[in-house]
DNA sequence: AGAAAGCCTCGGCCGC
DNA sequence: TGCGGCCGAGGCTTTC
C-alpha cells in the first residue's frame, strides 16, 4: 500500500533517530524472511549508531556505523516512532494500532523505539540491501532517465506494468500508477512501444506532477481519480464510466473515454 | 466472499 | 533443439 510518497514520509520520521544508538532490535519470522536467519536482525543491529537515512523507491534505508539497515512495508506497513506514525495516523489497512501487529523494531539508548506495524505481514527488514535491483528513484527522475526506463523495443508490456516495475523506476505503486495515467489520458493497457512522442511527454509531465501534487496533499491516496475508484464509478473529468480490469497484475481503474 | 495502495517465484512463450 | 530473458499468473498473509 504505501508507495514512494509514504515511504518518504517514513524516512523523514526515521531522520529523528539519526545519532541514536540501537540497544536492541527484533523481527518476527515473517519480517525476517529475506534474512539468512530470524535472529540475524537482532545480531546485526545491536550497538550500531544510526548515521543517516535514505530511500530508494519503497525501500527505507538506515545507515549506521556498521551495516546498512533497510525496511520495506508491503501493503499495510506503517513506521512508528514511539507510537507516532510516519503519516498522519494509521491510514493503511485497518486504521488502528494493535500491539500484535508490530512485527519488527529497534530500541535506542535514549529510550525511544522505531517499529514496523503491519497487519498483513508483508513488510520485511533487510541488512545491506542490494540496490542494484532497483531502478531510478521515482521522486528524482529526469526526462532522460524516464525514457530510458520505459524502453521500447517492440510492443513491450502494458505501460502500467512497466511503471510498476521496480527495477526500472523505483517507487510507483498501484495508485500512483493509475493516477499518472489518468492525468496523462493514457489507456493503462497500451504497450509501452506504442506510446507516441506526445504521449511519452504527457506521461512524464503527469508523472512529476502527480508526485508533486499528491506529495503536497498527503499521499498516494489523494489522487484525482480516487473518487471514482469503485465499481460503477464515473470519471471526475468527463463523467464517463470508469473501467476496471487487472493490468500489470493489479486492479486498475481508468476512464473509458479520455484514457486512450 | 472477494479483494486489497507489494513483492517474490514460477512457468510459458518468444527470439536468437 | 537449447537457453535466457521477458512477462503474466499466482501465492503469500491477514483483514474488512
Amino acid at each position: 500500500m504505501p508507495e514512494v510518497l509514504e515511504i518518504e514520509s517514513y524516512r523523514r520520521l526515521a531522520e529523528r533517530v539519526v545519532g541514536a544508538t540501537i540497544t536492541r532490535g527484533w523481527a518476527d519470522a515473517y519480517a525476517a524472511k529475506k534474512l539468512s536467519s530470524p535472529g540475524a536482525w537482532a545480531r546485526a543491529v545491536r550497538g550500531r549508531t544510526v548515521t543517516s537515512t535514505d530511500r530508494r523507491g519503497k525501500l527505507l534505508i538506515l545507515g549506521t556505523d556498521g551495516v546498512t539497515l533497510a525496511m520495506r512495508f508491503g501493503m499495510t506497513g506503517v513506521l512508528l516512532l514511539d507510537g507516532e506514525a510516519g503519516l498522519e495516523g494509521l491510514f493503511y489497512g485497518p486504521h488502528q494500532y494493535r500491539s500484535q501487529w508490530v512485527r519488527a523494531g529497534l530500541e535506542f539508548d535514549d529510550g525511544r523505539s522505531l517499529v514496523v506495524h503491519d497487519p498483513r505481514r508483508l513488510a520485511r527488514v533487510e541488512i545491506d540491501p542490494d540496490l542494484e535491483e532497483l531502478g531510478v528513484d521515482a521522486l528524482a527522475i529526469s526526462r532522460r532517465a524516464f525514457d530510458d526506463a520505459l524502453g521500447a523495443r517492440g510492443d513491450g508490456p502494458a505501460i502500467k506494468a512497466r511503471l510498476l516495475d521496480q527495477s526500472r523506476i523505483a517507487g510507483v505503486g498501484n495508485l500512483l500508477g493509475d493516477e499518472m495515467l489518468f492525468r496523462a489520458g493514457i489507456d493503462p493497457r497500451t504497450p509501452v512501444g506504442r506510446l507516441d512522442a506526445a504521449q511519452r511527454s504527457a506521461l512524464y509531465r503527469s508523472f512529476t506532477q502527480t508526485m508533486r501534487t499528491l506529495g503536497r496533499r498527503g499521499g498516494s491516496h489523494t489522487g484525482d481519480h480516487m473518487e471514482a475508484r469503485f465499481p460503477g464509478g464515473l470519471c471526475p473529468l468527463d463523467g464517463a464510466a470508469m473501467r476496471i480490469d487487472t493490468v500489470g497484475g493489479r486492479t486498475t481503474y481508468w476512464c473509458s473515454v479520455h484514457q486512450r
